[in-house]
DNA sequence: GTCTATAAACAGATAGAC
DNA sequence: GTCTATCTGTTTATAGAC
């Protein structure tokens, strides 16, 4: 009796380990070959285990997708949750576009797979998108939109400057290649990164912020 | 004589036609699926053609590839070269991003190949990368410099600044899905289109603007 | 749960008739 | 130049032994 509940307790938790373990190696093959291009044999060999091993755990190849998909789409729009219109705007901001690039430098699978999704029209979280990254981006704007109001911020639309932190750290992970060929570095150089990044709240940021004037 | 003639100009204007004809339907689905997701079978098919038809244009799959690609390649960068120090910064690198949402939004396809590649490493042009593109950049990061050194443009990295540039038009053409998802808008819409590209040059350009300051 | 073997479909590419 | 037929390898997926 006892061996029983320690077996099947060891079971499911090494069910659960090899599960993010074959995750972890599909995120990878996936956000490389894409999902057309990434093959099952492929995954299970990155993952150290056979293919037939791997059937056994998801039931398909699109199974599998999806499964990648929401770990990555969670953490890719949870950050935006953060900013609200109590803060103080360069410092909400400011901080958004610290948390971005984070992710940019450490997940740059995720950014690409994320990448590869979008481009191919998003069949998979088209309904996702439409729905609760809709409403988060219209509460979003609307924060954006007080700050503005209250003239914390100087005028901008709201729903683009979104996009263009969107586009800026997407790109610094998703270009990788073409930064590197023409400068030599990525974001895992430390000066390079400060480099972007503050170039990025110069331009996004503190351009938005109203000059104290005297009297 | 005369049939003859009239015959093979005929056979290699259809020639020409029909290599194009592939081309485009290469690059329509290459750039859906990616390399490995594309079949030849579909380019043929999108092309109106048998697939040995198509084998007889293009030696392989990777052949078509490589054509494609050097098509969208060139007409990709091709912009950058406008940019000189005599012009005005304001207008010559508000000119430089007109063409571009020009391209982000004409050239959806060019784009999202141009992505893909990237992307996947740009096996097949990283010498072209780090050959002509690096030079190109190298020139053009003179140009805006040179306008900082004059007190024509802000201080900003030169760098940095056509990276922003580069990934904010790569997004809009890129991440249409997105944007449509929670804005119900795209590039197409000309309201929308120019919202993005004010906004673009509002945080990209204008900030960098000195301000005039009489005496 | 994991393996070997294999089915079934599909992909790239070629041969050869017309 | 274009077609049909076919070869060859690869891929998703399953059956069944252990």
């Amino acid at each position: 009796m006892y061996d029983e509940t320690i077996t099947s307790v060891k079971k499911t938790r090494n069910a659960q380990q090899k599960q993010q373990l074959i995750l972890q190696a599909a995120l990878e093959v996936f956000s490389t070959y894409g999902l057309q291009g990434a093959s099952m044999e492929q995954i299970a060999e990155t993952a150290g285990i056979s293919k037939s091993n791997l059937f056994y755990y998801f039931a398909g190849k699109d199974d599998l997708y999806v499964a990648v998909l929401s770990q990555v789409l969670t953490a890719w729009l949870l950050p935006l949750n953060q900013l609200e219109k109590e803060q103080d705007p360069a410092q909400a901001l400011g901080n958004y576009l610290d948390v971005k690039f984070q992710l940019a430098k450490d997940s740059p699978q995720a950014s690409r797979l994320y990448a590869l999704e979008m481009m191919q029209g998003a069949p998979y979280i088209n309904t996702i998108l439409k729905g609760s990254l809709k409403k988060l981006v219209q509460q979003k704007t609307a924060v954006i939109n007080d700050w503005i109001e209250q003239g914390r911020l100087k005028p901008v639309s709201a729903l683009h400057l979104i996009i263009h932190i969107w586009a800026v750290t997407q790109h610094y992970s998703d270009f990788t290649v073409q930064t590197q060929a023409i400068s030599g570095k990525t974001l895992k150089n430390k000066s390079f990164y400060q480099e972007a990044l503050a170039t990025s709240k110069q331009l996004l940021i503190e351009s938005l912020i109203p000059t104290v004037v005297e009297h």
